[in-house]
DNA sequence: TTCCATTTGTTCGTATGTATA
DNA sequence: TTATACATACGAACAAATGGA
């Protein structure tokens, strides 16, 4: 139940904004959790000290904001956050993190060393025709988070001899961009990616902690240096539920 | 059944490479049609005059590139194609479709003026602050399709009072980019779009012709005019089982 | 399956303050 | 000043969806 505290409402501003002002600070304070059923609209109006009409009103606005879920016959719910992933030249897990004020990881699940030929996905790796043909590759998993929610499986590949030494420094418990950089690779930007969805499969589930039924984003993107030669393949997973992809151009 | 004429392999490639290409080459022509079956492995090595061994790399191969689609205990299949669309600053469905050397349209589902305090989507168009803030709007729907299969379904509402007049344009059977020319929009650049997923609805299913279950791109556009100011606010459905959206940056 | 309580959705009516002509 | 229109707010009743008994 929401606070007995009433809000007391200033004349000038219309009613039912002040109580969308007041609903949206608890949501973003973290008093009102994630999925939390609210009150029905009767006591939430009694509470309120206002018309059923009025609270309605507040309510279709945080809807339509995509702070709260109403459902018919059931009640309104805290929605859940979603997550802005941008699509941008240089992308980056840390700097994208930043932007939730939340400690951000990337775990790693998996790092090996993978022959090339026995990749399912060589086809549409070779036909972007910049990926050195080293027959051996690094592959390296990992499961990103944000505070403590998963927001993404990521299979790296990562093309050129040199760069097979990742999954030993990985194991030696240094980060992947530090490796690269002991390796040569400085800077890279994101030649293509692509976009597609699926339904989560049993292993997306486990990790993303997400339901039967929901929908997967799946992106494969193509890295490349300065120079244009492919560095890494990247088939990332994210929870349509929780990440809305974004393009942002300029 | 595929056609009789051999082909004849070179040296220095692989054949399953050759095969490969004259495959594709038979799909990307039109000769083998979508969701088509293909002769049974035997029959195709056969066919070829090659082992079915040698077949069966050749059929891995267009699996892993989304060209045929291989089920265990059935058969292979001629995969469904899959256009791309490319998230582009400057969107234009004609220069998207040429592409596909298909001929494109974009039929007139409904136009309409619609009161600006009725739209559901209202918050999230406001928040961007770039729409004027005329009370009225002009919306329309269209059904975007390539060939004949049904690839969008768009919702535009087209912000300004002088751009009403593109309702009545459109009823006169005038297209949407001339109207907009003549009503001074010569040229509008895409300032933001975000991308979720959802399950497909009735009426989805019903325009797009997919069936239920299949997983729809929703995709919301910001465009704005070469002097900033916001123009456009579209929500557009894609069947991701028909396109794959993809981000190019340069 | 039917029935029922709960909750949101919709449509009446009424009253009040504010902006506009 | 008057008349009109519009947004806001309150009151009551019924319809429709949901979930449990």
């Amino acid at each position: 139940m929401i606070s007995t505290s009433k809000v007391q409402f200033v004349p000038g501003i219309t009613i039912w904004k002040q109580i969308v002002d007041d609903l949206q600070a608890r949501i973003d304070s973290g008093e009102l959790v994630e999925n939390q059923k609210l009150p029905g609209e009767a006591d939430l109006a009694k509470a309120y000290g206002v018309n059923r009409h009025t609270m309605r009103r507040a309510l279709q606005e945080l809807a339509a904001m995509g702070k709260v879920r109403i459902q018919h016959g059931r009640g309104s719910f805290v929605a859940k956050h979603v997550f802005d992933y941008e699509l941008v030249e240089r992308p980056r897990f840390s700097e994208w993190v930043k932007k939730y004020n939340k400690p951000g990881n990337n775990d790693i699940l998996e790092a090996a060393i993978l022959n090339l030929a026995e990749l399912p996905e060589l086809a549409r790796i070779q036909q972007y025709g910049v990926f050195p043909e080293y027959p051996q590759v690094a592959m390296i998993k990992t499961l990103g988070r944000v505070g403590e929610e998963p927001i993404s499986i990521a299979r790296h590949l990562f093309f050129g001899e040199a760069l097979l030494a990742l999954v030993e420094d990985l194991h030696a418990g240094r980060g992947i961009t530090e490796s690269l950089r002991q390796h040569g690779v400085h800077d890279y930007t994101r030649m293509r990616s692509t976009i597609s969805a699926a339904m989560s499969g049993p292993q997306e589930r486990d990790l993303l902690k997400v339901e039967k039924g929901e929908i997967v984003f799946v992106c494969e993107n193509v890295n490349v240096d300065m120079t244009g030669v492919g560095i890494e393949f990247s088939t990332v997973i994210y929870p349509s539920s929780r990440v809305r992809l974004v393009y942002e151009p300029g």
